[in-house]
DNA sequence: CCCGCCATGTTAGCGCCTCTAACATATGTT
DNA sequence: AACATATGTTAGAGGCGCTAACATGGCGGG
């Protein structure tokens, strides 16, 4: 983060880190402008470099946009890696924390977090974004085994994770596209995500 | 829908009614394309007419794409009053018809659905949306509180209504961005939405 | 009945955008 | 030193959103 000098003169003609400069230009233009309104000029400019520079780096537009989702899915794996070292192991509490990350990333960063999963068109392709997203939900799968004390995975372990990952993208999206009014959303975050945690994963089954 | 001539010629130098005809293509653009790869120019090619022409009934392409979503909403909240009238009132199959429309909009009409949410930035200025949005969302909460046999919402039945909102909104977004593999779901969208009514409306507080 | 108004169409064109081709410059390998 | 390659530049094609100015035709009042 703070390795961009941005906009900086340069004072030689070749830049030395115009990839890694585009990638922050434009992950911080979406956050501004939102991903629909994000423009390669602009971050051109911000960069301080030609509008046909970036072509060099990638193949085009899309591209440019995918390194900003995958660098979030990353970021975003690594905060709940984080976060999880803060609870005991197969506690409820773990399963909320994840969940709280997935929230706090997307209000944070809601212009990476729609890119993450809007540009559903060139991921199914693009398999380092897909991987990174298995990658995390295998974290959650995980972590409900663990509740109920056992280390493999099975298919109720699948659909609980399959739960709570639905929910909490959910309230995620609906919180950062303005929904969430007081009155549809009557208790604070932390209790919600505990009353589902409870419900999904501490509760017996149902059936 | 087959009331939309599209491309036939038109005889007369004016159209007749162009602007129900440019929101027909719109939304046929938008499901073809996606609303982020919709062009207005395209969608005055398919009505049949130049690309200034929309500018007489629409004050920009937004404008074009929130005519769509607010239809697309009206569409979704009409399924769902036809689908509630085939199950008895106060049970839980109510709840899961709801969230089975929900999500087979999403499904169906991704593109639209995706416009119904994802145009965040305008929809706080344009109350219709707003307006409908709420309206669909008050059913749920309405039904939530007959499941308890009461007919006034109160605090419980909004958290109820919104838990089963984030959850069906997740899934939706989810399964139309390919993000669900038979792994990570692994058992029918009946049942899920079954189980979910189940632990939600159906099991006393948990607290 | 005709005439003028206004709604609704057209063409022309500006400015911005994405992306490519052709050229320029730095870097490092031999 | 000379060349190959990587990475920058300028110029420009082609598409799009939107506006201005003009054209057409339906409709209502004299």
């Amino acid at each position: 983060m703070e390795n961009t000098p941005q906009s900086e003169k340069r004072d030689s003609y070749h830049h030395g880190d115009l990839r890694a400069q585009l990638v922050e230009a434009t992950r911080i233009l979406v956050e501004e402008k939102g991903p629909d309104h994000f423009s390669v000029s602009e971050a051109c400019r911000r960069a301080g470099v030609s509008t046909a520079a970036p072509y060099k780096h990638f193949k085009d537009k899309q591209e440019m946009l995918r390194a900003v989702a995958l660098a979030g899915m990353r970021r975003q794996r690594q905060e709940m890696l984080e976060e999880l070292d803060q609870y005991a192991p197969g506690t409820l509490n773990r399963i909320v924390a994840m969940g709280r990350v997935y929230v706090r990333f997307a209000v944070t960063e809601p212009g990476v977090f729609r890119l993450m999963f809007g540009l559903s068109d060139t991921h199914g392709e693009h398999s380092e974004l897909v991987e990174t997203g298995d990658d995390t939900f295998a974290l959650v799968q995980a972590e409900v085994a663990r509740c109920r004390g056992s280390d493999t995975i099975e298919e109720s372990d699948q659909h609980q994770a399959f739960l709570l990952w639905s929910f909490v993208h959910g309230l995620s999206f609906l919180k950062i596209d303005g929904k969430l009014t007081e009155a549809k959303m009557p208790i604070d975050l932390e209790t919600v995500l505990e009353d589902v945690a409870q419900r999904v994963v501490g509760a017996g089954n149902s059936e």
